[in-house]
DNA sequence: AACTCGGGGCA
DNA sequence: TGCCCAGAGTT
């Protein structure tokens, strides 16, 4: 198991490949950032990004879609995967800011996590990305590197991983990680075929190690 | 725990 | 062209 140490300094070598791994995801209020976020479940930013200018012009408070049809904003998002789905999420979750929030993005993960089309990574993306809170967004890309690299046990779960990531990354890294294991586990060691032959840390990855064989 | 939504990205 | 996926909700 990778220590704090060594944990620290894979991520490092993340950070050499991708020094400018960040999200690119384009918002210019808290609303539409929560919109943003929840539209990028399985897919890009970059496909978001295409449909938000529009969405965001159309709807620019959480009034002006919490009595929105469902249809009409799907209209707006047909181009990106789930938007059936999404659209319903966008406009239960604007109706459920006016209600409960005074139209105010909370800043909680527990009440982000009450919002429709909210689940935790999308909550810990939020707090992170928008309100500087602390918090370490773990998806399928955080969870698959951090197993690989045996920073966490193979069978680690979502939550485990989580805590043992904030344990072994100081704080102040814990966004700048986040963006680095998402870039590593997009653009190097993906899903199905990581490229190990040319992994600056096949050395110290279990998996790699396991695969080069 | 398994299933569903779906266009995008990549082989 | 085919296959999986930068999740969350439902059953």
């Amino acid at each position: 198991m990778l220590d704090s140490k060594e944990t620290q300094y894979a991520l490092q070598e993340m950070g050499k490949m991708f020094p400018n791994a960040t999200t690119s995801l384009i918002a210019d209020s808290d609303y539409h950032f929560l919109l943003a976020v929840i539209l990028s479940a399985q897919t890009t930013d970059k496909a978001v990004n295409k449909v938000t200018p529009l969405l965001f012009e159309r709807y620019k408070y959480p009034i002006d879609m919490a009595n929105a049809d469902p249809k009409e904003v799907a209209e707006y998002i047909k181009t990106i995967g789930l938007y059936k789905n999404k659209a319903k999420y966008l406009v239960e979750c604007s109706k459920m800011l006016v209600e409960n929030f005074n139209s105010v993005v909370p800043k909680t993960h527990k009440e982000l996590m009450s919002l429709s089309g909210v689940g935790r990574k999308t909550a810990d993306v939020v707090l992170a990305e928008r309100f500087g809170v602390p918090a370490f967004a773990v998806d399928t890309h955080v969870h698959r590197i951090s197993k690989r690299l045996a920073i966490v046990p193979e069978d680690a779960t979502v939550r485990e991983t989580e805590k043992i990531l904030m344990s072994k990354v100081p704080k102040e890294d814990w966004i700048k990680s986040h963006h680095r294991m998402i870039f590593w586990g997009r653009y190097q060691c993906m899903a199905r075929a990581p490229k190990c032959e040319t992994c600056p840390l096949l050395e110290i990855c279990q998996e790699g190690q396991k695969r080069i064989k």
